[in-house]
DNA sequence: TTGTAAGCGTTATCAG
DNA sequence: CTGATAACGCTTACAA
């Protein structure tokens, strides 16, 4: 009946209990600058009234704080979040957010890059994290200057990140296989083909029509063929990094004539699609045939690949707190990495 | 060097053009209220300046628009979104909620209610979507009055939500488990025990003190136990909603004397761990045990899971509408569902 | 078609 | 310890 439909702001309060919108204020956000007595009386009332703390939006606009964190991230949401290492990351990431009484908000890049520029300038964000470096967005940088930490996966000269060495994690299998005699390696890459075409032969220059360079992918590909001089590099494309992809592209793969020797996928998911392929063709992993992940998602350790290990959920606080804590004292972080071997990689079969 | 600290704003834009801050406005939310010219030559400044549209909080603060929508989920984001079926209820959310020009919130909800609610007070936002009704926040409520829209996945007199009829479905498995000659019946839900035990003998009365009345779970049981009236329902609680602990739960089930002669997992990720233990002890589903789900994700179409399918990610996107659009005609939706059966049910083996 | 003025709810600054 | 005042950047009547 009698209901109010004006929203109960600090100044009901203030009307209420005769003292100042300031002191109400401090009530909330500066507990050292009014006695003990009178905080307790104003909250008190605020829950008798209802009133749940300052609006979200007026300290927006005045504090210039929203304490949301923007996550951003390219292609569907089904995709990005199918792949485990992504959901670790954001578990992580969620998690460190959180702690700040901080939260996430999921900013999916549409195709065009005008769009998604717009999209960032009118989203409220204190921080943005920068979850695939897909492309280079313009809008980033004006949000950067707007005051928006910038946090991303990929290294660069300035600028905050948490990462991993790519290339040496490359190298850290390149060297594996070569050991064991591999020469006939199908590297599996997340994403289209730039050229259009569906797989070819590696060689490290001339890539940028195929490889963004500087992404984790091109990275890893390279420190592989650093350490496999004598191997025939053969990248494929699966599309999205889901498991299924990576069971396609290295279906295609193994239906060849002088089938590879060994399947590098860039990520564990697609290993895991690749390890389906090699079952339906009665082919044993680690024996008739090497497969290798990246990252070390719990399914990988489940099915004994080998891949390379790197700590995701950490990878996802530490990249909470740089978003988060301007005065987080390591803002360019490089988190250590470890081979794992298990049964799915062995020596390559004598023809 | 001679870099301008303070931001670019209307204001900036006005001043430089000779006109007023409101024509500028209208240059971005009412392009009909200025001469196409002014607008053209508005907008070329805006980008020449490096001003990017209205300020977030600004214009939250004074439209009370935020363009976002929160999503509440109870449980880390590890677990709410290991499950296919988050994932695609997030996906069609996010698709819907795009389309509006927003972007979607995750709003963890903290144990305990009162962070919920602080949590929920605090956030910018246009609407919320309940994700999982495992508790009643009072908060929510406190938030309607506030004019934000709550959309839910469970039915409520008054209120939006998209939701399937659970009851039905559960009798629908269980006509289709009946007629099969099973009367031995273990079900998997998620969640832990309130009792504080693993499991007991499901009769529908005094439910309260073990499963939250009116949740999906409880409704798909009831629905069940209607069309089993012969049969011994045994409840088990699996804990998270994730593979592994279906496997675990199952396979507590399996390993008892007189085990089930079916398994009825109350979603299709639990009923995949229940088909990983069932394959461990050499049993074949459908032949030795019968396992069914809920849902119908991909790998349940895959593994050959007898289920109920239900359209998720047209419930996500028809969420999404209901929260960004006030005057969507229906706002009570149940969505059709259907028994799909698969190979992993068959005739209750004769002992 | 354009401009004026008021105020959304909060916090920062400075004065008592 | 408490309070008055002035923004923050924008939209929305209403006036010209």
């Amino acid at each position: 009946m009698g209901e109010k439909l004006t929203a109960v702001t600090m100044k009901t309060l203030a009307n209420k209990l005769g003292v100042s919108i300031t002191t109400v204020s401090n009530a909330y956000s500066k507990p050292d600058r009014l006695s003990t007595d009178l905080r307790d009386q104003i909250l008190a009332t605020a829950k008798e009234l209802g009133y749940c703390g300052p609006s979200a939006a007026g300290r927006a606009l005045r504090s210039g704080k929203t304490d949301v964190c923007g996550f951003l991230f390219h292609g569907g949401v089904s995709h990005a979040f199918s792949d485990p290492y992504s959901i670790m990351l954001l578990a992580g990431l969620s998690e460190a957010v959180e702690e700040y009484g901080a939260s996430v908000l999921l900013l999916r890049a549409p195709a065009a890059e005008e769009a998604t520029n717009q999209m960032l300038q009118r989203a409220a964000i204190d921080a943005l994290v920068v979850g695939s470096a897909e492309r280079q967005e313009s809008g980033i940088e004006q949000l950067r200057q707007r005051g928006v930490r910038i946090v991303s996966t990929a290294p660069s000269a300035d600028g905050d990140w948490v990462t991993i060495n790519d290339a040496k994690a490359g190298r850290l299998i390149g060297k594996h296989l070569a050991r064991l005699g591999h020469r006939q390696v199908v590297v599996i890459a997340s994403g289209a083909s730039k050229g259009g075409m569906e797989s070819f032969d590696y060689s490290p220059d001339g890539m940028d029509d195929r490889l963004f360079a500087g992404t984790y992918e091109s990275e890893r590909i390279r420190g592989l063929w650093e350490k496999m001089p004598d191997a025939r590099i053969t990248v494929a494309f699966a599309g999205h990094c889901i498991r299924e992809s990576g069971r396609r592209a290295a279906g295609q793969a193994l239906d060849v004539q002088d089938r590879p020797t060994a399947i590098v996928a860039l990520s564990d998911t697609l290993a895991l699609g690749a390890w389906d392929a090699a079952q339906e063709r009665g082919l044993t992993p680690g024996r008739d045939l090497s497969i290798s992940g990246f990252d070390d998602i719990p399914d990988a350790r489940f099915l004994g690949i080998t891949t390379i290990h790197q700590p995701v959920t950490e990878k996802g606080r530490l990249i909470g707190r740089l978003a988060m804590d301007p005065d987080y004292p390591d803002r360019q972080i490089t988190l250590p990495i470890e081979l794992i071997v298990r049964a799915s990689t062995g020596p390559a079969p004598k023809n």
